[in-house]
DNA sequence: CAGGCTTTTGTTTTT
DNA sequence: CAAAAGCCTG
């Protein structure tokens, strides 16, 4: 041991009163209401330290759960680095996802599933309805995607297809209803779970089965639970089953923070808890760290629009600091390029870091134009978000090889790597494959391994299916007990992946970078292994692949180089990250509120979202719009944001050409008096 | 069966 | 205006 831990007196008495009320309640069910920037995080790892080393908890009795793994990340360490490491092992600080994987680890028999089982991301799962509604509803598939998201909404409302079908009313929802029951029999049968299901298979689980019940419960004596109006009606229940009789846990959340009611997200649950818990207790925490006076009270006077069940009167003690600047461009183009020259600016000017600027956006297209602008100035910039890691080609292609191998039922899996790279094996051969694996039923990969096949099946096609099933089969083999990643490698090799990409690249870069990106999930693979430890017994390459499925790779490969860089991200994505210098662009009518939550009235998570992206910044917040905009190939005018009118327009400064400028503040006055004029017609 | 061509579709937000 | 999906030819 070098230096000393700061010791859990120490920590305590860097907090104040309020976040002292809540690390000490220990006892019983509690609530904090936390506003942004008011320090929850240090509440939440204080005590988490504070129930181990003084009130004398079990690490591995503690269960925190976050949103995002960056979060769970970060808690983590500042917990490990209050405490020593003995003192946290066992310690699972992890996301609603991950715990609900973990659960769903250990007790999977009694779910149905089998063991190897994997994990469908929502590109398969849409895959799913896709192809369900091709086979049993004569191809019907434009409606997939309200399916999908129909069957998304029932699960994390725990309610189940039969109940559905009971209760649908609309031709709609009785399709959707309909292709869900298809779509649970159709993951059970390829031994596969959805998202959904991580939380919602654990819930039913406790739900049906005393034994199990009991013996999670005893396990977890105290839970906590950051961002809580973010959780829907099944994680709510997974928190009240876990924390069972005993009813002990710390949920931290704010209201005015709520932007993810479209997953299905149910801020009232902050509500329905003093209904659940009688005896609830209730800290405010409303001195912000974070940001100057101006930020806080633009903040606050923008959120003051919005109705609130519990007040909440954020205060700050920083400085007053500088007027929030508004800059308005005359289209897009502009827009990006007046804040990439802003921040090389200011970044040579004042030596200011580039890490320390962040540009917020609303809709993942806006950081296309900001990505060209940056470039063209040369500044190193990183992207949060974005096209997942798994999603490219590549990643799938493996990602496909390695679920087969776990899981011979996975069709899915099947159909995307059995002819890639090419062995001659078509549509017509692999209709052939179906019909046994129908009549026999089994999976398509199992048929293969059948002499049924030899009888439709012939020739060429027929050898190379065999050859693939054998081959597969002997890795399978060779896998077991052994480490997996040389086998992966064997497989690679025998298959000459790498070769097969070189011919699939348009240009030898692209193929490096795509080659890169396998040895990259190799390596995750390699050190998910190793890392085999804390509560998992079994450290299976199955669990390692499902668990990366949840960890946002990107993350992980941008944080391990430590670098600095301007920080790209959705309004969505930003949420628990702060920043000095923050740009939040697009603030217009259609684009900030967005056009569908206008047609909506879904308004007030709108405007949560600005308030979000108002209150990362700590220094200096900018807030751009463009006068024009271009929009399917079609020039549009854009308005300003109605959000820029709930500002006190005493700390605003607006730029921008001239005349621009005038426009937009004249177009401004039109704008506030169309909205009263909708509501004078309400 | 593959790759190149035309048509159509479309933009929230994500674990 | 772009990307994806579907169509058609070599």
């Amino acid at each position: 041991m070098s230096e000393p831990l700061p010791s859990i007196a120490q920590r305590l008495r860097g907090l104040n009163e309020r976040q002292l009320d809540a690390v000490k309640q220990i006892d019983g069910p509690l609530l904090v209401l936390a506003g942004a920037g008011s320090g929850k995080t240090s509440v939440i790892t204080t005590k988490i330290a504070y129930l181990i080393q003084t009130c004398g908890f079990k690490a591995n009795s503690i269960i925190a759960v976050t949103f995002t793994n960056k979060a769970a990340r970060e808690m983590k360490e500042r917990v490990v680095s209050i405490l020593s490491k003995p003192e946290s092992r066992g310690l699972s600080i992890s996301t609603f996802h991950n715990l609900g994987l973990r659960i769903l680890r250990r007790e999977y028999r009694r779910a149905g599933l089998k063991e190897g089982f994997t994990l469908f991301d929502s590109q398969d799962s849409l895959g799913l309805v896709k192809e369900i509604l091709d086979k049993e509803f004569n191809g019907q598939t434009d409606s997939a995607a309200y399916c999908q998201n129909t069957i998304s909404n029932w699960k994390n409302d725990l309610t189940t297809p039969s109940e559905a079908m009971t209760n649908a009313d609309t031709e709609e929802y009785l399709l959707a209803a309909q292709v869900y029951a298809q779509y649970q029999r159709y993951l059970r049968a390829y031994n596969a779970v959805d998202f959904d299901d991580l939380i919602l298979l654990p819930v039913s689980l406790l739900m049906a089965d005393e034994e199990l019940r009991d013996r999670w419960q005893k396990k977890v004596r105290y839970l906590l639970v950051d961002e809580c109006q973010d959780t829907n009606g099944s994680q709510y229940e997974l928190i009240r089953l876990l924390a069972g009789y005993r009813r002990c846990f710390t949920l931290v959340g704010d209201d005015d923070q709520s932007i993810y009611a479209w997953r299905g997200a149910r801020p009232e649950n902050l509500e329905r808890l003093s209904v659940d818990y009688p005896n609830l207790k209730l800290v405010k925490l409303e001195q912000n760290y974070r940001s100057t006076k101006t930020i806080l009270k633009a903040a606050n006077t923008l959120i003051a629009n919005n109705p609130h069940v519990y007040d909440k009167a954020l205060w700050s003690d920083l400085g007053i600091g500088d007027p929030i600047r508004v800059m308005v461009t005359r289209n897009e183009d502009a827009e990006s390029e007046r804040v990439a020259a802003e921040i090389q600016s200011r970044h040579l000017r004042y030596d200011i870091p580039y890490r320390d600027f962040a540009i917020l956006y609303r809709g993942n297209h806006q950081a296309r134009l900001l990505e060209i602008k940056l470039q063209a100035y040369r500044i190193p910039y990183k992207m949060n978000g974005g096209t997942s890691f798994f999603s490219r080609a590549e990643i799938k292609d493996l990602m496909g090889y390695l679920r087969l191998l776990v899981n011979p039922s996975d069709d899915n899996a099947f159909l995307r790597v059995v002819n890639l790279p090419r062995r001659e094996i078509g549509p017509a051969t692999l209709e052939k494959v179906g019909n046994v694996a129908t009549d026999r039923n089994v999976s398509l990969f199992e048929a293969c391994g059948y002499k049924d096949i030899e009888e439709s099946v012939t020739g060429r096609s027929l050898k190379s299916l065999q050859d693939f099933e054998k081959w597969m089969t002997t890795l399978r083999k060779r896998l077991e007990g052994a480490s997996p990643v040389p086998v992966i490698e064997q497989m690679i090799y025998d298959m000459d992946y790498y070769g097969w990409i070189q011919e699939q690249s348009s240009s030898t870069k692209a193929a490096e970078r795509r080659i890169e990106n396998v040895r990259f999930l190799l390596d995750s693979i390699q050190r998910m292994m190793e890392s085999a430890w804390e509560e998992d017994e079994t450290a299976g390459l199955d669990q390692a692949i499902s668990k990366l499925l949840l960890i946002d790779m990107l993350e992980r490969q941008e944080e391990e180089e430590d670098e600095d860089k301007v920080q790209l991200l959705t309004l969505h994505a930003s949420k628990g990250l702060e920043y000095p210098h923050v740009f939040l662009i697009g603030c217009e009518e259609e684009l900030l509120p967005h056009r569908n939550s206008i047609e909506n009235d879904d308004i007030e998570e709108e405007r949560r979202l600005a308030y979000v992206g108002i209150t990362r910044a700590k220094r200096t917040l900018c807030i751009t719009m463009a006068a024009k905009r271009r929009q399917y190939g079609e020039e549009i005018d854009c308005l300003p944001s109605r959000f820029l009118d709930e500002l006190p327009e005493e700390d605003l400064v607006w730029e921008g050409r001239g005349d621009e400028a005038e426009n937009v503040k004249k177009e401004r006055g039109q704008a506030s008096l169309s909205a009263l004029k909708a509501m004078l017609n309400d």
